[in-house]
DNA sequence: TCTATTCGGACAAGAGTTATCCGAGTCAAG
DNA sequence: CTTGACTCGGATAACTCTTGTCCGAATAGA
């Protein structure tokens, strides 16, 4: 049970992107953030898959978030990058071994897969509910003004 | 973001020695669910080390729960089997790179690690809510008569 | 005492994730 | 218009973790 590490820098990534007026390379990104150049360009790969950020080609090219960050979700990018699909899927084991259940009286789900859902629809529910601007503006709060301004700087340059 | 699929086997093992009254040997519980038994093996050691089940040895020896099937949660099951670790780590990327923040400065955890983390005890919150009391109860609601009587001969056999 | 049966931990195989590279395409400058 | 350098994108290996299997130690009953 362990999350994609890609979805912690994708999601710095985002707070980044929505702060810079221009294109971001993937490479400035890698080495604001100190991780692998080659693997950070996979995740945003996969952002670009999921139509959350636009690439732009050629010189000054680079990253760009296609929509305001009130109007991305955490869920956005936890999906984009580690897949949409439930953590836990029912093997329908009910159906199998010498008292397996026919089929057609299988017409509820399981009840343990119905738990599970439960609890898989509570998690995203919460993820869906906090937008990048929160962590934009969460991040303002906890920040050192001189060091917002330090990375607008390191951007630009 | 996949949950061990061994879990699933270990809660309708669960069920399943809730209804027996004398140890069930883990062969026998594989042979019912038609999965391999010496996996399953592997997940039964893992309840036993949690301390959800006991095992008996020699002959007519199993395993046997420990608790009142209301004592047992689903997410007791679930992080005997995969883990009480949550799906995220944060790594602190804000302190890495050029323009890392100091660690003194950091004295609120990052704010994505904060997402996360509350997302995960929705989901644990959501699990602990539903005990194996529940689940044998639906599954006797929703299990023809026959079937349960059946289960409990082939057990006793 | 002996035997059959049980669990427990140590041992491989496979899948998925992590990490890397190089080529195709594109924009900007000269 | 040409050149050139810079960008992303997909295809390609190394690694970690999960999955799956085995045999030995211990036990209860005959």
């Amino acid at each position: 049970m362990k999350m994609s590490g890609g979805v912690e820098w994708a999601l710095h990534c985002c707070v980044v992107l929505s702060r810079a007026g221009a294109p971001v390379p993937a490479a400035k990104l890698a080495e604001l953030h100190d991780v692998s150049q080659s693997y950070l360009a996979k995740q945003l790969q996969l952002l670009s898959r999921a139509g959350l950020v636009r690439s732009t080609l050629g010189q000054s090219g680079g990253y760009v978030l296609t929509r305001a960050t009130s109007e991305i979700t955490v869920l956005d990018v936890v999906e984009a990058i580690d897949g949409a699909q439930p953590a836990f899927r029912c093997t329908e084991v009910r159906q199998r071994g010498p008292l397996a259940v026919p089929a057609e009286r299988c017409d509820t789900p399981c009840p343990i897969a119905r738990v599970m859902d439960s609890a898989d629809r509570a998690w995203r529910e919460s993820l869906r509910a906090i937008t990048v601007a929160d962590l934009v503006a969460d991040v303002g709060r906890t920040t050192p003004a001189e060091t917002l301004e330090a990375a607008r700087q390191w951007l630009r340059a």
